[in-house]
DNA sequence: GCTGAAAGACGTTGGAA
DNA sequence: TTCCAACGTCTTTCAGC
């Protein structure tokens, strides 16, 4: 859920948010020394950017080199006629190789990003989505290496 | 820097990330109770994968619409002949609008993914890459909606 | 909006199985 | 590798400004 009105930000929340973003596990206390406020003050701050939908959660940075699964491709997607890019996406959503997907403007209708194991793990999955009700066509571009991000 | 040698993890190690992904402030007594383990030992499994470089860290997670940076793209790079895509990237490291930047197989040399506040702010950016030393042809995909991740 | 105090929960370490 | 026990720190709530 996005919010439709304008969210004012304090520079002080600007930096608690580059602060939780290094380290997602700092205690409020360490913030509070940093932005000098107290651990409650930075906590009820938290606490109102999670309401308001800001901030939506916090999770663990895995190093997906560490854990093997290092074939990444993306994928174009063109729907038949009358399908949308949503109806052949959700069902996608189960799969954890599946990383993201956008509809986009241009040539494609939608763009799939996924990760797998390895490249026979790949193609399963690609084999997977080209079967999907609703495409009719599919391009592949694997990725040789992440440069930013 | 990626591990070179394999990683073996067990179910209960898989179970603790998964759940971390979740919830990546999640108290290690919570997981514990979850995964049938003590706090401590649910401790001293996630710091032997940081020590072993699985667990990079973690982070909070966002909703950039609420961010106002809801304006995103994909661009495709083509580069001139002797010209290595990892140059032109290396320079848009620098730039907050660049999410993230891979080289890949196929008609292009490399897919950067870019996020800026609306589409005049997209636009600046696109020109920017354009005008990078090296950079032959582009072709930009601007994102629609976000259907995955 | 913030601080400070107080209670309970949690993180962290050492030692033994 | 696990658990238990103990200590220090942190989270969370509630007054009070």
């Amino acid at each position: 859920m996005t919010n439709d009105h304008p969210v004012p930000l304090d520079g002080v929340d600007r930096r608690i948010l580059e602060l939780l973003g290094k380290d997602g596990r700092a205690s409020y206390a360490e913030i509070g020394l940093l932005v000098n406020l107290s651990a409650t003050a930075v906590k009820r701050r938290v606490d109102r950017l999670r309401e308001r939908g800001v901030v939506r959660g916090f999770t663990v940075v895995l190093d997906q080199g560490a854990l093997h699964w290092e074939t990444e491709a993306f994928v174009e997607v063109f729907c038949r006629e009358r399908t949308s890019p949503e109806e052949i996406l959700s069902s996608l959503r189960q799969f954890p190789e599946v990383v993201a997907a956008w509809t986009i403007t241009g040539d494609a209708d939608a763009l799939v990003h996924l990760r797998a194991s390895d490249t026979r793990h790949l193609e399963t999955v690609i084999e997977r989505i080209r079967r999907e009700r609703g495409v009719q066509r599919s391009r592949s571009s694997v990725v040789l290496s992440r440069l930013i991000g």
